[in-house]
DNA sequence: GTCTATAAACGGATAGAC
DNA sequence: GTCTATCCGTTTATAGAC
């Protein structure tokens, strides 16, 4: 944790937004585990909704700078193909969720996806980068009708955003099956299993219709 | 909208614990919106905790129990395939979706997923499922090793908690390509998706490790 | 069961001294 | 940049009349 104010608040806004959800943290929770003056907050950020803005921009941006490095990358090599396309988009999700530094965010990059009324904020932040991903996915899927890659898209990023959700529910629904501490799927994981939902193959099933 | 005070109360508070989350929302939102009065709230209620869990409980019930003779019926005909298995965990989730009357409960149970304030609140609800629907999956899944059948079934979950985020969100990463209005995904597109996700069958495409 | 009234704490935001 | 003090509306919850 940074000693500037400004970082101070930060980090607490990041980790409180993170554990009990933007509309159920107050300032004043915030600047007591900070231990700053309440005027100061509104003194950097102005307001509590800006304040979740700067929280969020500032980890968004690199996660956003990785992926699009990492699908510059691929696509510059050749024809990417449809594994290639998800690391790019999955693998700096995972690596915040292995950096104790940034681990907490990725709850809120969780929250984003279901809280409709952070949806705006997320969608923003998104915006670059969802057409480039679209269009690899509709070159790495060409047999796909248009709806159908929608849907898949939509639920394959389902699979992501529970992963953000992480080990602290798998243990809740399991019984404790599971050890704690870090814990995270391999990117390998995730991304097999994005893959064969988009793909949809239905090999070694019969599906009873 | 039923006419009794509590019925009003608990569609009210229904409707905007989806819409903000429980946190954002105030009893005095919730008593404007059913035009009662506050102490209706604590004499009916008790509490707003306990507001939220007579909310959750009214519906989930009857989903749980969907789930749970859907299971017992395929079972009893037989070992059932995964896609059976899958079926009698998202049927009923897909007819809440598409039940006008019930329709804006899917966005609670979504957010369920991933607030991890509500968590042991949704895991009280489905703690006399999840280890029937654990055995069926490890029945149809026998060749996963024990955490791999563990993560995809978080993965294949979360493909689930994001159909019921719906087409709201939908519409807003596509840039509004798709049509408003009734435009649920198949109950076959889910199914199939989860299926070839938890197989993990990766006929086609290579993976580039 | 439903109401009014009120308690007692908490919410975000701001003015102005330093 | 940081602080104190405060505004002023809102919050959950309760007491007690009807």
């Amino acid at each position: 944790m940074s000693d500037t104010t400004k970082a101070r608040i930060l980090d607490t806004a990041e980790r409180l937004f993170a554990e009990q959800g933007y509309g159920a943290t107050s300032l004043r929770q915030i600047i007591g585990g900070a231990g700053v003056n309440l005027a100061a907050v509104h003194y950097h950020f102005g307001s509590k909704e800006h304040l979740l803005e700067a929280v969020f921009a500032r980890r968004i941006e690199r996660v956003n700078r990785e992926r699009l490095e990492m699908l510059d990358r691929v696509e510059a090599a050749g024809e990417p193909t449809l594994e290639q396309v998800l690391e790019a988009l999955v693998a700096p999700t995972l690596a915040v969720a292995r950096d104790p530094e940034r681990r907490i965010f990725v709850k809120i990059m969780a929250r984003m996806h279901v809280e409709e009324e952070l949806l705006p904020l997320l969608v923003n932040h998104l915006r670059h980068i969802i057409p480039r991903f679209r269009a690899a996915l509709r070159r790495a899927l060409p047999q796909l009708s248009e709806v159908e890659l929608v849907w898949r898209t939509h639920f394959a990023i389902g699979a992501l955003v529970h992963t953000m959700v992480g080990v602290d529910k798998l243990q809740l629904l399991t019984g404790g099956q599971h050890r704690p501490g870090p814990n995270e799927p391999s990117l390998e994981s995730v991304v097999n299993f994005m893959a064969a939902g988009l793909r949809g193959c239905d090999c070694g099933g019969r599906h009873a219709h």
